[in-house]
DNA sequence: CGACTGATTGACGGGATTCAACAACCGTGG
DNA sequence: CCACGGTTGTTGAATCCCGTCAATCAGTCG
């Protein structure tokens, strides 16, 4: 797939389900002002539409953040391997209830951090993820995030965040060039953003 | 129950479920800078730590809201009950599933509406939740929250929470009386609030 | 009747938005 | 190779919504 481009559109009736093998794909809503906003980011792994998937119709819009890959499981197939192999079934169910506890500290990020502490928080639990997926070793990698979609994904403007990516880059927090973000300081980024990675639940994938 | 009193405490390990028979319960989280973020709130009928009961931890501490009743699942006969009965099994996925996309439209509406927007959506929220579990008629309701709890739900102050109400009563939105909320104009509330309740997937209790 | 919690009010300050313009970057095609 | 158009990033000035602080009022309960 290539990056922008609609896996599934809101309000489509959705039966199957999606993993994502390579790339990076992200969940997002309009509301009736024009405003944008996105509720999740996926890294390789993940399956971004189970929610979609098994209620039946997709309330977000599922896009492609940059090119990948996903792999397509069918209605009916997915049903028989929940059916008949617990052990997947669970897994699957693991994986739905991280995806809420990540939501709720999303509500907690954007409702309760200033604008600092918000962009902070993402890029800590983009690195822990990437890192998690076996994506990032050092202390560099790439953001794939326009400021528009960094803007979006804080409750932001695109203008706020730029200025506050400058300081954090003036400060000698982070390091940016092109798309790719190097982390300077991890413990006072981490600290700035407020960030404990307990709610991803990566003590599963430690290993 | 009594109000207020804590059910689950942030961090602590947890294995059984409960299931809420009366009453509200509501669970948040407390920021470094001392900030409270309110993640949701549940009505009768709801199963408010699925998540924490599922994989393990508790991320956030659970709260009564009101005086209550709880039901309690020990952690082996929840595991007996879902790998017996597929269709309890399936409506407690379902369950998680429809927590994910509340808490989605959370971070919507904390992240981009204004102060006016989400208390709207707040309200619109509640009444229909309530409605669906039966504990509603009319178009009055008990609103069971401090504005203190409004404003650690909405992500803003109480003081910001009081000015808001008290233009929603000025112009004949809602009528307050103690803690009873009366949604004098619902359309012009659900428009404020952007409301659309397909998220809150209600179809399958339609009854 | 005091003590407490919750609601209300006012003045002030500030973080974030808005608007608008400009610069830098990128792939494309002549 | 460079001109180009579109996207992304940057900057400044003015504005405003909301937060902060602090005091007061109202209701409840023992």
């Amino acid at each position: 797939m290539e990056a922008g481009q609609i896996i599934l559109d809101e309000g489509k009736h959705s039966t199957g389900c999606i993993g994502l093998l390579a790339g990076f794909t992200y969940r997002h809503r309009t509301l009736r002002n024009g405003a944008r906003q996105i509720i999740s980011v996926h890294v390789p792994g993940d399956f971004p539409d189970l929610q979609s998937g098994l209620l039946g119709t997709a309330i977000h819009t599922l896009q492609m953040l940059t090119p990948g890959r996903l792999a397509l499981f069918r209605a009916d197939d997915l049903q028989r391997l929940v059916s008949e192999r617990p052990a997947i079934r669970d897994a699957l169910w693991r994986e739905t209830l991280i995806d809420t506890s990540i939501c709720g500290e999303w509500v907690a990020n954007v409702g309760r951090r200033d604008a600092r502490g918000r962009i902070a928080h993402l890029l800590c639990e983009f690195a822990m993820r990437l890192r998690s997926a076996g994506l990032l070793e050092g202390d560099s990698y790439e953001l794939p995030m326009t400021q528009d979609q960094i803007a979006d994904a804080t409750g932001l403007t695109a203008v706020h965040v730029n200025r506050t990516l400058q300081e954090m880059r003036r400060t000698g927090l982070i390091h940016t060039e092109r798309r790719m973000v190097k982390v300077n300081d991890w413990d006072r980024l981490a600290a700035l953003g407020d960030f404990n990675p307990q709610y991803l639940h990566l003590e599963a994938v430690r290993n």
